[in-house]
DNA sequence: ATATTTTGCTAACGAACGTTAGGTTGCTAA
DNA sequence: TTAGCAACCTAACGTTCGTTAGCAAAATAT
C-alpha cells in the first residue's frame, strides 16, 4: 500500500478512456477492442481489470446520479427564496455537469444500455431526482413567484436545457463553467426579452 | 402503378419500423434480425427494399432536417417583431418535432452514426441551421429587444431545450403539440419567474 | 395468357463481438 | 530470497453481426 503514488490505477485509466470512447462512438458502437486499443493493451488485458462491458457504463452512470444527487439534496434543506434556491439548483446541476463533460453526456445519452438490476436502479434514481427538483420548482409556483402551473413541465424542460448543455458547451471556448451556470440560470429564469 | 391503393409500401413500413426500433434501443444496438422481426419478415428479405442499415438511418435523419430546414426558411423572409418571429420559429420547430416524435428523437440522437459522405452532409445541414437560427436571435439582440449578447448562446440553448422536448413529452399527456409549443416558447423567451 | 416486377425465402459468407482459459512476466511484501 | 499478486499476454470459444447469392411465389402489367 503505497500512499505517495500519484499515478492513476490502471482500472481508473479503462474507465477514463471508456468515457471517452463511450461518448464519442456511443456505448453499443464501442467495443472491447476498441478500448483495448486507446488503453494500450489486449482486449483480453482488460478483464484483469473490469468484470463487464456493462460494468464500466454503470460505474459511469452511478458515478454521476450520485454527484447529481448529492448537489440537490444539499440544496433543498437550504432556506431561500425560491428564485434563489431554483438558481442555486441551476448552477449547482452545471457544475458537476461541466466538472465531468464526457462522463455527463455519457450518463445522459447511454443509461439506456444499463440492464437490469442496474437499468432498475438508475430509472428510480431517475426519477426521483425529477421529483425533488419538481417540488422545489413547485414552491415557487404556490408561493406566486413562478408563472405557469405544471412545475412538471418547467422541471423536465429545464433538466434537458441543463443536459442538452453538455452537448455544446467546450470549456475552451473562453466562458468558464461558473460563468455558464450564471448565464443559463438567467435565461432560464428570467427569459430573452429585455423587461420594460 | 396503383393511385387509389391506401396501404403503406412496405418500404416506407421498413422505414417507421426501423424508427420506432432505433428510438428505444438506439441505431448500433438495433441488428437488422430485430428490425425482420418487427417487420415479420426474414432477415435477408429487408434487402429487397432497403439497400443498407444505413441507408434506412439516412432517410430518416435527412427527412427530418429538411424538414426543420423549410419551417426555418418560410419563417427568415417573414417581417415581423424579433420578438414574434422567435416565437413563430420556436413553435415551428415544436411542431415539426411533434409530427414524429420518434424520427426526431433518432434524428437528433443517432445522426452521429452515419458515415461519409452522408455524415458530411448532415453536419453541413446542422451547422447552416444553427447559422440561420443565429441570425434570427441576433436581429432581436441588435433592436434591443433582447437581453445577452451572446446570440449563438441562446440560439445552441434554444435547440438543445426544443430537441430536449423529444425525450419527455408524449402527446397522451394532455397537452397537444400546439399548447406545449406556445408554452414552451413563452417559457423561453419570457422566462419562469413573474413580472412585477 | 404471358411477361415482369415485387416480395419473400433458405442458406451461408466473412467479420466482429464479449468473454474465458491458461500461462508468462515483473513488481512488491515478508 | 522467495511467495504472492497484479498486469498482461496468446489463443480461442460460441454468438451475433450486416450482407449476398440464388431461387420461389405472388402480385401486377401487357
Amino acid at each position: 500500500m503505497e500512499l505517495v503514488k500519484e499515478k492513476v490505477s490502471r482500472k481508473q485509466l479503462i474507465e477514463e478512456k471508456a468515457t471517452e470512447l463511450f461518448r464519442v462512438k456511443g456505448y453499443s458502437a464501442s467495443s472491447m477492442r476498441d478500448l483495448a486499443s486507446v488503453v494500450g493493451i489486449e482486449p483480453a488485458s482488460i478483464y484483469s481489470h473490469v468484470k463487464s462491458k456493462e460494468e464500466i457504463l454503470s460505474k459511469i452512470c452511478f458515478r454521476l446520479a450520485n454527484q447529481f444527487m448529492e448537489a440537490l439534496v444539499g440544496i433543498e434543506k437550504l432556506e431561500l427564496t425560491p428564485e434563489k434556491k431554483l438558481k442555486k439548483l441551476i448552477t449547482s446541476h452545471i457544475e458537476v455537469l461541466t466538472q465531468d463533460l464526457s462522463a455527463s453526456i455519457v450518463f445522459w445519452n447511454e443509461w439506456k444500455h444499463l440492464t437490469d438490476p442496474h437499468l432498475n436502479d438508475f430509472r428510480s434514481m431517475k426519477s426521483e431526482y425529477e421529483k425533488k427538483f419538481t417540488v422545489i420548482v413547485n414552491e415557487g409556483i404556490k408561493c406566486g413567484y413562478f408563472i405557469s402551473n405544471d412545475p412538471k413541465f418547467i422541471t423536465l424542460t429545464i433538466l434537458s436545457t441543463l443536459n442538452g448543455l453538455s452537448h455544446w458547451y467546450r470549456p475552451a471556448s473562453g466562458m468558464n463553467p461558473v460563468e455558464v451556470g450564471e448565464k443559463l440560470a438567467d435565461l432560464l429564469i428570467n427569459g430573452i426579452i429585455k423587461r420594460n
